[in-house]
DNA sequence: GTTAGGG
DNA sequence: CCCTAAC
């Protein structure tokens, strides 16, 4: 899993799991900037979202408050809302789980109870399946903006359930902990009530929402320097996934159901590990727009069966799909109460929502707000709302306390047979995917993006307590379309910093990156978990269990555009947008009269049917000609000696030359066969005219 | 991996 | 050129 690697860097940049918060960016910019920590970064973020998505979900209505960028005056102000918080019935604990629990990805909360306490436990210990079936929570936003197209998205019901609970998450950070018991869980806990009360300096929200963003900087300063992110969870070292429990689910509620759904699919061995050529197509295919997603409302795998009635066109290649093969196909998904989920949906890629001025309706009004939205971006919307803001003179300092990013569903499938492990290094792949591009941050104010990097907070006017309320953060993918000039003006001072690494990473490599790549071994990112196996078994075994059964199909991740539809819509995939990142298309090289020449040429020798050999022939050293594209080139030129010479387009071939495609393509059309026997009797009189044999070997364009 | 075609 | 179906 990525996860592995990124320990195996060392937790540098990542902390992540410690906290699920959006911290990272903040973090970051303390730290040294690198591309894994940029990698990393989305992957907190991610999980922060995630965690905040099922904050939200169970807070449910009321937990509308919980949404949004709180401004603290002070840390004490800070630490007394968060205890105030506490007093709600439900809180929800991050933490994460690596022994134990780790079959499953989930996050979950508990409550506080004991009693609760216990089911945890057992809950833990049940399968991941199970586990992952009742509290599916991952999101999924869809990062790139072009990518709309490929994620697939499901219309899900939306999880109304969610909607009693109202839940405080205490935990604020998930836990990695080696060990699954509860007894960490406390101990987590204590630590952060501890933290919480200690840090007040920090303002460290710790304990409120586990996605909660935390920023504190200087209104006056640029750089990020300042930026204070709570930490405290870092203690904690180890973390591939965390784990949102949630208690109350599983004590007995129906509503799990409707989160969960199965798609069983089929897996080849072969996706994962293919050449990097293979991997892209695979990649490709699984972007593509063809792919069409059913959401059923079922739960279990029955269900899936049916779904899969339901998907005409998904998959038509039977490489994709070998439904006995999977037993079972594990659908996650979160769904957000809020309508604006659906928002995010659409292509609208990130769109962040921006500011909110009433902290708890905030979300409501997310829509009109986010001016910053990227659009045509689908994935991943972010929706980031202040709750409260004070602005503390005395300091001067501005406090943020940005609690969540709203994102569209995310859908995971994976096989009854996968590993745990590959599980986990399915999510991540489709976090990265989502993220690998990167995040910009954007800053909204009163509705118009701040541009200026420079400018100091106090100048922009976000010291004010007035602006707070209309302050707003947008997370846009930082993809290829959306270049974000790192040290421009988009971002931030504060978080700057990280956004611009994502940025640069996603431009820089734009193919390799694209999250959906990550198949392929190089790319050192976060993507590629295999390759950092170290020291876990799941890693490995996921490898080797999971390869057969599970293909790259697997990792097709589904972005779920928030719809409150019924279960069984359908929503086709963008192609386009993913495949832009995952693959980028071959430079378009004419063929050079020299080239046509020499096709010519082979073909009158060879016939047609036997592309390999005139590529070996003719084009041995040309490596960008491939036999296919020799293929598609005899094609044209066939067209092109048909059609009039008005009506022929680009660099003129000469007419000899047609004459002698036209009767190249006559003879190896009667002579269907291809006669090997090039010099056989029947070689065709064609042949006389050619004078020389030479391919095109050494030319290159 | 190739071939043949459609897009 | 890309993508697939069929081999």
């Amino acid at each position: 899993m990525v996860f592995k690697k990124r320990q195996d860097h060392g937790f540098n940049g990542f902390r992540v799991p410690t906290i699920p918060r959006a911290p990272r960016s903040v973090r970051r910019s303390l730290h040294k900037k690198t591309v894994e920590d940029s990698q990393i970064c989305a992957f907190e973020l991610l999980a922060s979202i995630a965690g905040k998505l099922l904050h939200e979900s169970e807070s449910s209505a009321s937990s509308n408050a919980s949404e949004g960028i709180d401004l603290l005056a002070t840390g004490k102000d800070a630490v007394k809302q968060e205890r105030k918080d506490e007093d709600k019935p439900f809180k929800a604990e991050w933490r994460y789980q690596r022994s134990c629990g780790d079959s499953s990805f989930a996050f979950e909360t508990a409550s506080q109870n004991i009693s609760d306490r216990s089911t945890l436990k057992e809950f833990s210990h049940a399968e991941s399946d199970d586990v992952l079936e009742r509290t599916s929570v991952i999101k999924s936003f869809d990062c790139s903006q072009k990518v709309s197209g490929d994620v697939k998205s499901v219309i899900c019901k939306s999880n109304t359930d969610f909607g009693n609970y109202s839940s405080k998450v205490e935990g604020g950070s998930p836990h990695f902990g080696e060990s699954c018991d509860a007894n960490i869980k406390n101990e987590a806990e204590r630590q952060l009530e501890v933290v919480g009360l200690k840090t007040e300096g920090a303002n460290i929200c710790s304990s409120k929402d586990p996605t909660e963003l935390f920023l504190e900087s200087p209104a006056a300063i640029n750089s990020d320097s300042n930026v204070k992110l709570p930490l405290h969870q870092d203690s904690i070292p180890n973390a591939c996934f965390y784990r949102h429990r949630n208690d109350i689910k599983l004590g007995s509620r129906d509503d799990d159901e409707n989160f969960s759904r199965c798609f069983k699919r089929s897996t080849k061995s072969k996706a994962f590990r293919p050449s990097p050529h293979i991997a892209d197509r695979r990649i490709r295919k699984l972007l593509t727009s063809k792919y069409w997603k059913v959401a059923p409302k079922l739960k279990d795998c029955e269900l899936s069966r049916s779904d899969g009635g339901s998907k005409p066109l998904y998959r038509k290649r039977k490489t994709c799909y070998d439904r006995q093969r999977y037993k079972r196909d594990i659908l996650f998904k979160r769904r957000k109460l809020f309508d604006q989920s659906s928002i995010a949906t659409s292509d609208g890629g990130f769109s962040s929502e921006s500011v909110s001025n009433s902290p708890e309706k905030g979300i409501t009004e997310d829509k009109n707000g986010s001016a910053a939205i990227v659009h045509g971006a689908n994935g991943l919307s972010s929706l980031v709302l202040g709750r409260q803001a004070s602005f503390h003179s005395k300091d001067s300092q501005v406090k943020f306390s940005i609690k969540s990013f709203r994102v569209p569903e995310l859908f995971i499938e994976v096989p009854e047979t996968a590993t745990v492990g590959s599980l986990k290094r399915t999510v991540m792949e489709t976090v990265t995917a989502i993220l690998g591009g990167g995040l910009r941050v954007g800053i909204v104010l009163q509705g118009k993006k701040v541009r200026d990097d420079n400018r100091t907070l106090l100048q922009t006017g976000i010291s004010g307590k007035d602006n707070l309320a209309s302050l707003g953060f947008t997370l846009e993918p930082s993809t290829l379309q959306t270049p974000p000039p790192t040290s421009s003006s988009d971002l931030p001072p504060p978080i700057s910093c990280d956004s611009s690494q994502l940025v640069t990473r996603s431009l820089g490599n734009p193919v390799v990156d694209s999250g959906m790549s990550d198949a392929l071994p190089d790319p050192p990112t976060l993507t590629n978990s295999s390759n950092h196996v170290d020291s876990n078994n799941d890693t490995v075994s996921s490898h080797t269990d999971t390869t057969d059964k599970t293909t790259p199909d697997t990792k097709a991740l589904v972005a779920v555009p928030a719809m409150s539809m019924e279960a069984l819509a359908v929503v086709p995939l963008n192609q386009k947008a993913r495949r832009s990142e995952l693959v980028q298309r071959r430079t378009r090289r004419p063929f050079s009269v020299s080239e046509v020449e020499a096709l010519v040429q082979a073909v009158e020798e060879l016939g047609t049917g036997r592309w390999r050999d005139v590529k070996l022939r003719a084009f041995e050293n040309a490596d960008h000609r491939t036999y296919v594209d020799l293929k598609d080139k005899w094609k044209t030129l066939v067209h092109t000696a048909k059609i009039s010479p008005q009506q022929r387009r680009g660099e003129p071939v000469p007419q000899e030359l047609l004459d002698r495609v036209l009767a190249a393509h006559a003879y190896w059309s009667e002579h269907q066969a291809k006669p090997h026997v090039k010099n056989q009797a029947g070689t065709p009189k064609i042949m006389e005219a050619p004078a020389d044999r030479h391919g095109v070997e050494g030319i290159q364009l």
